[in-house]
DNA sequence: TAGATTGTTAATCGATTAACAATC
DNA sequence: TAGATTGTTAATCGATTAACAATC
């Protein structure tokens, strides 16, 4: 049997990863959860897995994450698997992770301060530049080791720092006026909280709306109708 | 044409919505969405609309609309459309709004406050029942008018009042014991927002996991690679 | 009645799964 | 080499779209 550590073969394959305009919004959407999936791997050590035994952890077909992950060229090795750690940081590079990218937050209520407190940015290799908010009792303060402005100097500040996401949890009211802002500074992704859904004319912008309310409702659904479905089965 | 107030026949069709065991979760994803647009229609005073006309608005087909709405029975009129209340009440009945359910709030952090916060739960018929959290500092207390107690009574609580969603704002680690004293009471639905996959051997427990972190990172992908594309497309 | 638009069936498209040859 | 497991093609399955007859 090969070496565990070592996997010849692998790290030559590929050395660019291109961009893939071509890979259906199915499996990017699946990728994080893969990525999720292997960290847990490493922190327990995991040094190789094989698609059927990764699949069976995730309740999915072995078939599938090959399928995925032949979208972006070959990670693995035949006969041996995966090796964890590599698979990882790939996946990691195409979503991003490397990249270096710097956020703001606009809005310092409850759900910005929630995703500001979170280690979900700098995990994602994402930085948390600033804080944005209207709250004059806020402004020139550190909201867990970020400075807060107030948004009259939103869009001074991405215009002199490179900015490239915008996480927007402020009152709907303000999120248009706040994005016209955010649009004319070259901002690249806005990952909207505002309860509303956020269209923006420039294709160059990335828009990702976040409908809490929606998951609730399904999750409501479900429960009615599991509900009635078990009632029935015991007929 | 007919009286837009009056749709006569559509009220008298089906009176009793059944359990839908085999509705495609797909589709059930998009009806909040609907239900969303309705409401949205409602306030702008708009009493009738066509599939046609609702899926320019949201850019769908007409033909998906139907199909959708089609799972459930027919809710429009040949030749008029859909009246657009009686569309939205309708949806939100078969997304639970009308079922009382109430729910309790687990962790009064940044985030449990930010939820607590929202009209989210009012305006799709759950109640706030409770919040738990373990800083003695908080228990006794009220937020945004909801009573916070300890989490060493959630379950008598559960017991003693008719509890059927759990919104799960805890650390990680505490998630495991608290889903125990849930599952034990008998809680319906599992709203989950801490860090990891929750899995619940009990089949009558509804979980939805909320990856915030998985958006984020779509988002990433999508800003990395919508870029390299545009560059692509300038050549 | 004529026009409009649904409900529903049929056709197309895409995504998932199965199978297996390639190869480590 | 033999065994294991990938990468990839082919088959299946499901979801979306198109078309149109039913009907308000």
């Amino acid at each position: 049997m090969q070496s565990i550590d070592k996997v010849p073969g692998i790290i030559e394959k590929k050395e660019e990863l291109l961009h893939y305009t071509d890979v259906s919004p199915a499996v990017i959407r699946r990728l994080p959860r893969y990525h999720r999936y292997l960290g847990d791997l490493i922190r327990a050590g995991k040094m190789r897995i094989s698609s059927k035994e990764l699949a069976s952890m995730m309740g999915v077909t072995a078939s599938q994450i090959r399928q995925d992950l032949n979208c972006f060229g070959g990670f693995g090795q035949q006969g041996y698997g995966y090796n964890v750690k590599y698979l990882h940081g790939k996946i990691g590079e195409l979503l991003g992770t490397t990249e270096g990218y710097r956020a703001v937050i606009i809005g310092a209520g409850n759900l910005g301060r929630a995703l500001a407190a979170t280690h979900m940015f700098d995990r994602r290799g994402v930085t948390r530049a600033a804080m944005f908010d209207t709250n004059q009792s806020l402004v020139g303060t550190e909201i867990y080791g970020i400075p807060v402005y107030h948004v009259d100097s939103l869009g001074s500040f991405c215009e002199e720092n490179r900015i490239d996401i915008a996480v927007l949890t402020v009152p709907k009211e303000a999120a248009k006026s706040v994005t016209d802002v955010l649009v004319k500074v070259g901002i690249k992704g806005i990952w909207n909280f505002a309860n509303m859904e956020l269209k923006v004319e420039d294709e160059s912008v990335v828009v990702e709306n976040i409908h809490l309310g929606d998951s609730l409702m399904t999750l409501c659904y479900e429960v009615k109708n599991r509900a009635a479905g078990l009632g029935a089965e015991e007929k």
